[in-house]
DNA sequence: TTTCCAAATGGAAACGTTTTATATCGCATG
DNA sequence: CATGCGATATAAAACGTTTCCATTTGGAAA
């Protein structure tokens, strides 16, 4: 009873039409008398036929898939990223083949060239840094590729994004408006032009329009995790001058970073004032309830998703560097106005 | 400069072999003159051949490409768990198409079908309730199928798992130990087999094993969140014979809980003990760290995949339902023995 | 040398669709 | 009653591989 290998001939057979007509009532062309559909769709029934996508791929030269690359799925940012991708994707009639690169170069390459030896109709990347080998290697792809939650770097590919300068420089502001003369600056490490470019630099920018020196040591950078947080505030906790308001760059590392405050005996936001990055589900999960810049995790997956249909369907694209707005969810981790 | 359209038959002309000899060099047959390897592999190089998945999936019926369905990705605990399949799929060369199915049967069957569509080579499917109308689909399928910490009910499916009746009487028994006589249960739908037949048995077979009534609202349900399981408790501690132990579905829950707790001015563990389930990274990066029942969410879904492999290879299966080991990772939300 | 056999190579048919060019049908029109 | 034309349908050629079978090659044994 499998419904395995009844091919479009069979049905073709079984209906006492040819395969073209087949062909075009499974793909819905209009240029078929009812009554002929109805007499394939019943043989179609019947025989319990299922069109071979890999036959159909090589016919059209289509795949209704498209690659994704991705540096850790179990990380909860690209998880939601990942899932916004696939919502859209499904809307579009798309599959997703998800494959996770560790940010290494190489993987990333190998990654790209399995995909597009199965002839995925087009790629969304994800990465902290854009290795200019991948870049040559994008250059070359016969698919279009969109960059979600990544900076472009030399070469000018679609991408959806928010504004990490404008964020990081919100985020410092805030703080300092809450009266602090320094600001803690906690992040990931720097050669990703997202912290080294876009946060550093919005920080600096704040610190500077209100007249402040930026401290080398108030910067720690960690890996993102919520280990690297707790550890990079314990290391600033250890300063006579340690910064009462810490800017971390991600919401994990923010947690970690509440953690050591705690941990050390003090309270937030009384003694000290937390801001995080991302709003990523963990920011209600703490006490107190962490402010955090929103990025909108999901919506990048979903808008970049929604630009390479886009690009597939070659509609008309208005902006191919998309940038989402941002905003500061402000909890408990600062103080009341 | 695209390395598009070049063919087999490009490199064989190239070359001044036959399509078939590339095919064999390609495919690492050994039955090649090493010369004749050497020159095809430059005319490869030179090129810039890569072999066409599709093509090759329809003349070998073989695409390595698996398909994994998940109820949600942008959950924690599926996303570790598409993490262990992901890794060990690469390990052997196969792909994963990844789909949502938000648990929803419809989109499970729409999903199953797809995929199969796509010519998948196997198929792992997670899910909290095998729904008898996807289990007719499963036993049509032309390709294996593998549970991944999910429950076979009716059909008798290869399956990676823990005990988790056994981990629900461990934890609860944990919390009887610490002289408690009533131990609070807020977990998932009962619906669910995990919960309504192996949780709540463990957890009844742990207080009768204690001489100890079930009382029936000792249990809440909840949906797994966060929020859930803040509201659970909430409910639970207005009540004047509340339990001071709580064993929660998951640590997503039992964080909830322990929120709960706190914001009622109690602290844990000294005014009330708690266990989590699953071990995600969250049970460390609360305070007081979640003592709670380590489920191996990565290694489940890398062995399913081997499982999968295994089945696809034909190898000798030792054991086609495979139950992990569980334990309990011991932290501060239980008080020192 | 010849003979033989294994190793190496080639030819061509599959694989299951889509798609293009072509044929047929039915019917209004002149 | 022929003509022409749109609407439908068909036949057959791609698509780029793998794989089966046949053929050639080259060297060892006779």
């Amino acid at each position: 009873m499998n419904s395995n290998n009844v091919t479009i001939y069979d049905v073709a057979r079984e209906a006492g039409v040819s395969m073209a007509t087949v062909s075009r009532v499974v793909n819905g062309n209009p240029n078929v008398k009812p009554t002929t559909r109805k007499k394939v769709q019943d043989a179609i029934d019947r025989l319990g036929y299922r069109p071979n996508a890999v036959a159909r791929g090589l016919a059209s030269k289509k795949t209704t898939t498209v690659g994704v690359i991705v540096p850790d799925i179990s990380n909860i940012f690209f998880a939601d990223l990942a899932r916004g991708i696939e919502d859209v994707a499904t809307m579009y009639k798309y599959n997703i083949i998800l494959g996770n690169s560790d940010s290494s170069r190489d993987k990333e390459v190998h990654l790209l060239n399995t995909l597009l030896g199965k002839q995925v109709d087009g790629i969304i990347f994800m990465g902290g840094r854009l290795h200019e080998d991948l870049v040559e290697e994008f250059k070359k792809s016969p698919v279009p590729i969109v960059l979600a939650a990544t900076l472009n770097q030399g070469y000018d590919l679609p991408a959806v994004n928010i504004d990490y300068e404008q964020a990081a420089y919100d985020a410092t502001q805030m703080l300092i408006n809450h009266g602090h003369d320094r600001v803690g600056f906690i992040t990931g490490p720097l050669e990703q032009q997202i912290n080294g470019e876009k946060k550093f630099a919005g920080y600096r920018r704040a610190l500077e329009d209100a007249g402040l020196p930026f401290h080398d040591n108030d910067m720690i950078l960690g890996n993102y995790t919520y280990a690297s947080g707790l550890e990079a505030m314990q290391k600033m906790l250890q300063r006579d001058d340690c910064p009462k308001a810490i800017f971390a760059g991600t919401d994990e590392m923010a947690l970690g970073v509440i953690h050591a405050i705690q941990d050390a005996g003090y309270s937030v936001p009384n003694d000290f004032e937390v801001v995080g990055h991302d709003n990523t589900r963990l920011a209600t999960m703490i006490r107190p309830k962490l402010t955090t810049v929103v990025q909108p995790m999901y919506d990048i997956g979903a808008v970049a998703m929604r630009l390479l249909t886009k690009i597939l369907n070659a509609e008309e694209i208005e902006e191919k560097n998309v940038v989402l707005p941002h905003r500061i969810e402000r909890r408990d981790s600062l103080r009341q106005d």
